[in-house]
RNA sequence: GGGCAGGUAGCUCAGUCGGUAGAGCAAUGGACUGAAAAUCCAUGUGUCGGGGGUUCAAUUCCCUCCCUGCCCA
């Protein structure tokens, strides 16, 4: 007997969240967030996390219960993830897990094999990347994993070094492992994708731009910086905040800011279509309008009862 | 009305001492298995403002018209 888990899924500003809120309503269940930024406590106007208010209202799980300071990825979010659907599951709730971290979504469907990033290791990669650059920690892989590092390039240095650690780790390449491995899971997920006309998207984007900071995204990244915070740590590192740290550190101007605000969010969009397009499980829920996820919701409710 | 500076890719501009043109940004497509709102890759044909002239050849030189900006009346 499979268990049914929703999966929202869909670009930055598509209106994942009213969607899932209004199927939680319906169906008596609750929402889990698949977000990697949302997770972090004191990131809300930036990461447009859903207000206290609606927080309360639907239990909403895996949102806000991290420090900046801590450290997320997605085989947490996976273990995290499959054991509030399992509880669920036991009280008889249907789970509904939206959210535009594709790599998140994927981790929770299908698995993502075991070797946990090193602390050690990864400062020893990062002293050597300092040192003596990209191109060298490209040739070390491959030395042992010749496979993984033709299908990488040297200048993508993130995926060299996580092939390293790998294989420093296990001493397998990371290309088998990812091959060889598979989960076993009595879930059947039934996985959708809001998917808008590109033009009206990017307009969104824009309006919610100019949104945040009308309700102040600058105080909130000013507080983050009074209490130290950097966009080098990798909570951060992420839209409209690294933007904004560089307009209050006076290296740009409040309208540049926004300005790359805008445009980062579009491009960040545009890489969530690429990944959820090469995912063929997830059904396309076409909207053109705001109102129209109403009649969304409804042809998801449906679909789910007849599955 | 006169003078000056411009009109080249969606935008900002470069350039061709005459052989039909190229940067940045934007945009588009893609990669991705424990940092993923991260990290990285690829893609530039446009009546070079309109018309005419010179020339084997004009976006480039000449004439003319139109448009924009600034200055003088």
């Amino acid at each position: 007997m499979q268990k049914k888990v929703i999966i929202i899924a869909g670009p930055t500003c598509s209106g994942k969240t009213s969607v899932a809120l209004a199927l939680a309503k319906q169906l008596g269940t609750e929402i889990i967030s698949a977000d990697s930024r949302q997770v972090y406590r004191n990131l809300e106007i930036g990461t447009a996390k859903p207000d206290k208010k609606t927080l309360a209202e639907i239990k909403h799980h895996l949102v806000d219960f991290l420090e900046l300071s801590d450290v997320y990825d997605a085989s947490r979010f996976e273990n995290d993830a499959l054991k509030i659907i399992s509880d669920l599951h036991a009280s008889d709730k249907i789970p509904i897990v939206a959210g535009g971290t594709g790599l998140y979504l994927k981790a929770l469907m299908d698995g993502i094999f075991d070797v946990p990033s090193d602390e050690e290791i990864r400062s020893d990669l990062f002293a050597l990347l300092h040192e003596k650059g990209k191109e060298f920690l490209h040739e070390e892989l491959k030395k042992v994993d010749p496979a993984s590092a033709a299908s990488m390039l040297p200048q993508n240095w993130k995926r060299v070094m996580r092939a390293l650690e790998v294989y420093k780790l296990t001493g397998k390449p990371i290309h088998e492992l990812q091959k060889g491995y598979q989960r076993d899971t009595d879930l059947e997920f039934l996985s959708f994708q809001l998917e808008w006309p590109r033009e009206t998207l990017y307009s969104m984007i824009d309006r919610r731009v100019d949104s945040m900071i009308e309700q102040g995204l600058e105080a909130e990244v000013r507080s983050l910086a009074g209490l130290g915070f950097t966009p080098a740590i990798n909570a951060l590192n992420t839209v409209g905040y690294k933007e904004m740290f560089g307009y209050i550190s006076g290296s740009i101007s409040i309208e540049e800011a926004i300005r790359l605000i805008k445009r980062n969010t579009r491009h960040y969009a545009k890489r969530q279509l690429t990944w959820f397009r090469k995912d063929a499980r997830y059904e396309k829920l076409y909207m053109d309008h705001a109102e129209r996820s109403a009649s969304v919701v409804q042809k998801i409710n449906t679909l789910v009862n007849k599955k």
